[in-house]
DNA sequence: GTCCAGGCATGCA
DNA sequence: TGCATGCATGGA
């Protein structure tokens, strides 16, 4: 990959392996919205960005050398070979179609709170009304940060709301645990960073000292919001895929189940609909 | 009207 | 330990 500083857009070449439709919209992050021109915006760590893709070419609108080292960079997974993380991945005989099939989702490396949060409010949910809630959450608590977006709210600034103001944003059932996830975050109960350096089962059972976080949410918020690649999630669609895994999971899943599982993720929701 | 969605806490055995 | 149940909301 090539990086060319033109003006006030950043523009990547020879970019291998990502595909902003399915890496945006594959479940994983909530914030993103296509444009009519094909692009995406979309808010992370308090950035504003418009992105776009045309053969191998990437171009970044409106962003800064430092906005797209500090943040960019890390966020799209570019420091990944993911074009030999998909070759290990095709040793899997039924997995190989799939990945042919999805090629260029790659993981998102966002924020901890914001996926902590995300994913409290995605359990018996569905994404687009998950989208929903959490766009209205980012505009009512949000700060402004121009572009009419808002940033992801604080866990200090949503620790201030009550289960009636939560239950307003059509959360419905989960108010309460987010009402006591943001106290007990705001208050320090877990330390975000030092999960980041623990064994993964470890710092899995740090996340689930929360109210409100079972085994799937911190799966979840481990691959998307700490870097822990080998942590694979299991919702009601990965469970149907499962089925076809009777022996347990390949060897070749060893340390990158999590990406393996986001393209058996969006493999299942496209294909197994009508079960 | 019924069923379902990137599940969890709770109670009970 | 494992299993059954209730839970808010909106789209299909």
């Amino acid at each position: 990959m090539y990086v060319k500083y033109s003006g006030n857009d950043i523009v990547l070449e020879d970019v291998k392996c990502l595909d902003l439709d399915l890496t945006l919209d594959c479940g994983q992050a909530f914030r993103w919205e296509k444009q009519p021109d094909g692009s995406w915006s979309g808010v992370a760590k308090g950035v504003f960005l418009n992105i776009s893709k045309k053969n191998d070419t990437v171009i970044l609108k409106n962003t800064t050398k430092e906005d797209f080292e500090n943040i960019w960079f890390d966020y799209f997974d570019f420091n990944k070979d993911y074009v030999a993380i998909c070759d290990t991945l095709k040793k899997d005989k039924l997995l190989a179609p799939t990945v042919d099939e999805y090629y260029g989702i790659r993981i998102l490396n966002q924020d901890s709170w914001e996926v902590l949060c995300s994913f409290v409010i995605s359990q018996q949910n569905n994404i687009k009304r998950i989208k929903g809630i959490i766009s209205r959450l980012c505009t009512a608590y949000g700060e402004k940060i121009g572009n009419g977006c808002y940033s992801f709210p604080s866990a200090e600034k949503l620790s201030t709301l009550t289960v009636r103001d939560f239950e307003t944003l059509g959360t419905g059932y989960r108010a309460k645990y987010l009402e006591k996830l943001s106290k007990d975050v705001a208050a320090g109960k877990i330390d975000f960073e030092k999960i980041k350096n623990l064994p993964l089962d470890e710092a899995r059972k740090e996340l689930l000292k929360l109210y409100g976080v079972g085994v799937k949410v911190a799966n979840c918020v481990l691959l998307f919001g700490f870097g822990f690649y080998d942590a694979f999630p299991v919702d009601v669609w990965m469970k149907r895929v499962m089925e076809y895994y009777p022996d347990g999971l390949p060897a070749c899943f060893d340390g990158i189940g999590g990406i393996a599982q986001q393209y058996l993720f969006h493999w299942a929701r496209n294909h197994l609909k009508s079960y």
